[in-house]
DNA sequence: TATTAGCACTGTCCACTAACGAGTGCTAAG
DNA sequence: CTTAGCACTCGTTAGTGGACAGTGCTAATA
């Protein structure tokens, strides 16, 4: 093992660099053995293990080690040792990046896609679902975002005297509503001819552009007052004003609940809260976005303190064109890291799969 | 007591008609204890309870009779004594119909009905996350059925060649969409002329009875071959055909996880997996939809038996013209019944005016 | 020098026991 | 019909001791 000695006053303080194969070797199976069966590890178990040839004596000495790098931890004097976080983050940087899903797993995920005149939103809550049951744990997926994908159509539909309903179509096969307030009263015809007119003019374009654009339109039309434009340029600023809500699907959270890392009360209870708080989490599983591929938060490696001792994986989904949103699986920080990954990862490129086939163009 | 006794062979049975007041009273308290303390309720505890002015011995007697007769039960030999189902039924039966609810609770619930572009699914969330956070339980709430709301508008979307996005808009405030499947690959012209066609002859209808409508054209029409009207009424068909899938909320389930009164592992695990069959549940709301008034299910008596130990507590709620769905409260038998009665009744009728305030008429 | 065997020590878990207390049913007296 | 008294049951709790898993340290060994 490699040492750095360095002096402090006159004490000697010791830290190892850079783990040696033996330690990588030994944390290694401790943190295998830790995710199989929950307990504290223990030297002579660990020795006994296939792929150890060591001594209980020699293992106490590396664990003691590891023990003063952070990566194990101990509950008391006589109990085998714990992996921390720092452990998992080591074991799951070790894996390779793409490992095989079983062809059972696969069959079962790929059922996501079978039906024939379902809606994205229902492919998702049937994902998110499938991915819950498979992993045991809890799974979130955010809807498409509403500002990154592309309008395939608009309706203004009058309900009362100064209600609108509007409804979108994005070209991701999403489907939005929302009532509009506004005092002038237009009649049917007139919405009418202001949908038309936005379709045309906006059809293909990303909200986030509509958006700019109208905005644009506002500011150089500001004297003009010929009937139709100015009705056209505010109604079009409030339909488009989508706030998005907590728009994120969540399943199986009580799969965390059964679980046998979760049964203190109080962790229990702090879990639930951190459901409660969706947008925490879609802060997250937006971030993740951003990236290709499966990420991993150990722990409180996201500082969203809710989730101690949780981890997450996510992977993003798309379609041809834009990245929509993403999906992913919260379970304890012991988590099967293999199988889940892959699993979360198979299950994103499905999802893309799918959605690329029910898009609306 | 009134008795009565007869003979059966040489054995004397001797059973109690009806409870005389002073054993009503007995039951009565030993429930409300039982409620609140959720603890097997002994004669010593309860001859100190205010009200009682018996001695334990003669609270025995009486206790021993209303085991006999099926009102209590014992756990074992030296625990106080159970309330059974249908002890329950016979408090629920003896409450007034009408209690009240206090002003700060009011208060509350009121706060469903204050944002203002909001739409009736988000009401309906929004009540029942309320009514769950209130309770401490589980709530339900089925979304208005699409079969007796009245059509208040449709859209046709051509989204490829052989497929149409439906939107239909509900008098009630909701908006369904789904996607369909056509071979003849209609034009976006041909599907406005069916929408227009469609929005004039059935506004104001109800699903059901357009569905009717439409099944009598086919039948009329078979051989009619203008290029419009079969057109038309194929589509329709395929429109019309809103088969309901689990079209319900829930919110608050982790609550029964956390309540002291579900704490053994199995009656948990039976918990969550009565959710997850949302069908059977939704049969219970669609039941107590019937009937005006609070609606309450004790224990087994629905015959959903994965609910055993549970109480469901529902109202219906309508707007102007329907009865469109009813929301309800899933709680521990043991639950406090005055409280979450007049609750959920309060709940209901919030929500009704709320969602008449936001029909669209 | 790195590894290992041996040993004393520590803390948890479990089974066993005894004391306690809440509650009952029965009987006899008021 | 009501109540006081008493014997009995059974669950809960606290305390005890042994088995067990695991550690750290030291000394012997390759």
């Amino acid at each position: 093992m490699i040492k750095n000695v360095i002096s402090v006053g006159k004490k000697e303080v010791r830290f190892k660099v850079v783990l040696n194969e033996r330690s990588q070797l030994v944390l290694h199976s401790i943190i295998e053995s830790y995710i199989q069966s929950s307990e504290p590890i223990g030297s002579r178990t660990l020795s006994k293990s296939i792929g150890i040839t060591l001594s209980p004596a020699t293992i106490r000495n590396i664990m003691s080690d590891l023990a003063e790098l952070g990566y194990l931890v101990q509950n008391h004097t006589s109990a085998g040792r714990v992996p921390t976080d720092k452990a998992y983050r080591f074991y799951v940087n070790s894996l390779p990046s793409r490992s095989k899903v079983p062809e059972q797993i696969k069959q079962k995920i790929s059922d996501v896609s079978s039906e024939q005149g379902i809606q994205v939103e229902e492919i998702l809550a049937e994902a998110v679902r499938k991915l819950a049951e498979l992993t045991k744990f809890a799974s979130v997926v955010t809807k498409p975002k509403a500002s990154v994908s592309k309008l395939q159509r608009i309706e203004l539909i009058r309900i009362s005297d100064d209600r609108v309903l509007v409804i979108l179509v994005t070209k991701a096969g999403v489907v939005r509503d929302k009532v509009i307030f506004i005092k002038e009263s237009p009649s049917q015809d007139l919405l009418n001819s202001v949908a038309t007119f936005m379709n045309e003019k906006f059809k293909n374009q990303s909200m986030q552009a509509i958006r700019n654009e109208i905005h644009q339109c506002m500011v150089e039309n500001l004297d003009r007052y010929d009937a139709f434009l100015p009705h056209a340029i505010r109604l079009g600023k409030k339909v488009f004003e989508f706030d998005q809500p907590g728009e994120i699907l969540i399943d199986g959270q009580m799969n965390l609940l059964l679980d046998a890392n979760f049964n203190e009360r109080d962790s229990v209870k702090s879990l639930i809260d951190a459901f409660d708080q969706k947008n925490q989490i879609m802060k997250i599983l937006d971030d993740s976005m951003k990236q290709k591929g499966v990420r991993i938060f150990i722990g409180d490696e996201n500082d969203f303190k809710k989730l101690k001792g949780c981890s997450l994986i996510t992977a993003s989904y798309r379609n041809k064109q834009n990245v929509l949103g993403s999906i992913g699986v919260v379970g304890p920080t012991s988590m099967d890291y293999k199988r889940i990954i892959s699993m979360v990862g198979y299950t994103a490129e499905i999802l893309s799969k799918t959605i690329s086939e029910r898009s609306y163009d």
